[in-house]
DNA sequence: TTTGGCATGTAATCCGTTACATGATTAG
DNA sequence: CTAATCATGTAACGGATTACATGCCAAA
């Protein structure tokens, strides 16, 4: 038997665990908070959603006069035991794929000063992202802390932060070499 | 149409840009070298090596006498030509997907102290790596720059370093703070 | 002689994005 | 009225891992 590898389903039971919501709202909420470091589409969330309501992990509202199409969902206690479950056991090591460091390691190949726009189009959308990020950290320390983890939700943030600090100093000191050593 | 997205044949072209190699030898290299930031399976490499070879990319060498099933190819002047066309393109943006972070997120609805289990995992993870890149970084600085691209081998090995600091920098925060405030 | 690493390859399956289809509601 | 956004969903496709199959060669 293959071991279900799809997170989706964690994903979904997490954001549900704070209270109701559609798949259009998971959506969002995963733009707005895990764009970071997550990534769904709608053509995992939505046939997720069903899977998860067939396994009874989640339940779907019984609503009338719902705003516009929406079906909200909430997290079941059977749902809430898996997510725990889930929440216990040791995360995957996680794949990277940085395209534009193989770009980096072959520029040399290539004509130059080849690497300098990579590098300089690395730290733009980093340099945006952090901005961001130091956003939501603000916003994080002054709002009130309903669900009482927003030290958890800063600890994700914070690695963010420094990640992305990281990669900025390094575009400045690959540009800085090249400034005085072209290649 | 759609565009084709995977990268897989940029990688292949790339490492038969320094010689002749075969496909187990791609994949060998491609865990020395960029395990930290670019993965691939044979299950890709095979059949792209078959494509390309088709495409008038790369050759296979006509060698008599090779060592067991060796097959190998070498990367013919088309395949520099295309090469050189994706090293001028810009990178895509890369998706991050940290199992690690949903669970560290989320964590507080788990035993107190569940996230530290994660963090620590982290850590440990990390310190691996770090110490491999460390030692790749003072081999780099020491043989020989036959290919006159050790400054960026070397960039991309300073990449990961300067993440993976970060990591670990961030890792001991957050068990200091919890050990302060345990949650 | 048997074990383990070298070496190539295919098939099954799952994962994930993208494009498409449909329609309601709201703001200008 | 019209455009944008809200909202749900499916289908097609391509990407990637994993398991499997095969066999050689070297070392113990």
């Amino acid at each position: 038997m293959r071991k279900r590898k799809s997170k989706t389903r964690y994903l979904i039971m997490g954001l549900l665990s704070e209270g109701p919501m559609s798949g259009y709202d998971i959506r969002r909420i995963t733009l707005e908070r895990f764009r970071f470091f997550w990534s769904e589409s709608f053509g995992q969330i939505y046939p997720e959603l069903r899977r998860l309501e067939q396994d009874g992990l989640i339940a779907r509202l019984e609503e009338k006069d719902t705003p516009r199409h929406k079906k909200r969902f909430s997290l079941t206690e059977k749902g809430m035991e898996m997510l725990r479950q889930w929440l216990l056991s040791p995360a995957e090591t996680e794949q990277m794929r940085f395209e534009v460091l193989l770009k980096c390691y072959f520029s040399y190949l290539a004509p130059k000063g080849t690497i300098l726009n990579h590098v300089k189009d690395f730290r733009r959308r980093y340099t945006d992202v952090l901005n961001q990020l130091l956003v939501i950290e603000r916003e994080l320390q002054v709002a009130p802390d309903s669900f009482n983890n927003h030290w958890y939700v800063l600890a994700t943030v914070r690695l963010g932060i420094k990640t992305y600090r990281a990669y900025l100093s390094w575009a400045e000191e690959i540009l800085n070499e090249f400034k005085e050593d072209p290649r």
